[in-house]
DNA sequence: TCAATAGTTTAGAATAATTATAATGTAAGG
DNA sequence: CCTTACATTATAATTATTCTAAACTATTGA
């Protein structure tokens, strides 16, 4: 999805339905100079912010779902106790700050390419992920 | 922790008191031949298994949490809705079959070396993960 | 334009992993 | 042994996410 365009067109292109629901969060999520991280409850927070208005959360998790599932978000992995995804979709990988529990992105010229010697008779790879953890070096603080 | 050890003795080292429950949980984890992927459910499991006997949910969070913390457990990230951990913490990476729900290890051998090139000011490195999603390439399948 | 219908939204219930609580039990040290 | 600090336990609480079923709405074709 690209920054400001019709997204009533680019949903119905989809096979979505531009619902408004639908049309407000392709709003907030693809109508921004950058792109960045998200929790669900960080956007519901945003959209309630940006468009003075509560979308109920079973409509949000599906919306989120099914942008991912058309490859306009992707899902990052940090064994946590919420998901999170990012509406940058090009391949590159995360820093993950311990402290503030907030992402960074590793971009492809930022790391050395991953080269996997191994592979699983069978199987494709669908993707592969690196995250980077990392937290303040000063050794008094915590 | 090693194969075969007196975990008593291991236990009290790394400032647990050797509980019956501890001691078996060792046990379990790290009386094997080769180190292995588990689920908490995954270890409930085994020890009312090679145990017959039943430790609380309680216990096992809190066991597995403390050998964490401790370094002998490493947890996996796979943005799931279940926590993976591994018995082997030495330096290495994952395979996580989607098909099957299993990780398959990546050993440092079998991956180039990660280099990054960007830090973050003020943050040290704690690890770097790598997974690498695979999944049936029968395209019939899935 | 309008009615039929297929897809959506919604509130609230259900589920599931994990953590907290508070009472009971037990290892360690004197 | 007795005390006490640490552990275990059952159960309740919490939290993210998914399910459900009723109400709603975009689309399509008459």
């Amino acid at each position: 999805m690209g920054k400001n365009l019709d997204f009533t067109e680019k949903l119905r292109d989809v096979g979505l339905r531009p619902t408004r629901q639908r049309v407000k969060i392709c709003e907030v999520l693809f109508n921004q100079e950058k792109t960045f991280h998200f929790t669900i409850s960080d956007l519901v927070k945003k959209i309630s912010e940006e468009k003075k208005e509560k979308i109920s959360l079973a409509t949000v998790y599906n919306t989120v779902h099914a942008f991912k599932k058309r490859g306009y978000l992707q899902e990052i992995s940090i064994n946590s106790d919420k998901s999170y995804f990012d509406t940058n979709t090009s391949a590159h990988h995360h820093f993950y700050d311990e402290d503030t529990h907030k992402l960074i992105d590793c971009n492809n010229e930022e790391i050395d390419p991953i080269n996997i010697k191994k592979n699983i008779t069978g199987k494709k790879i669908n993707s592969i992920e690196v995250l980077i953890r990392v937290a303040s070096d000063n050794q008094y603080q915590k």
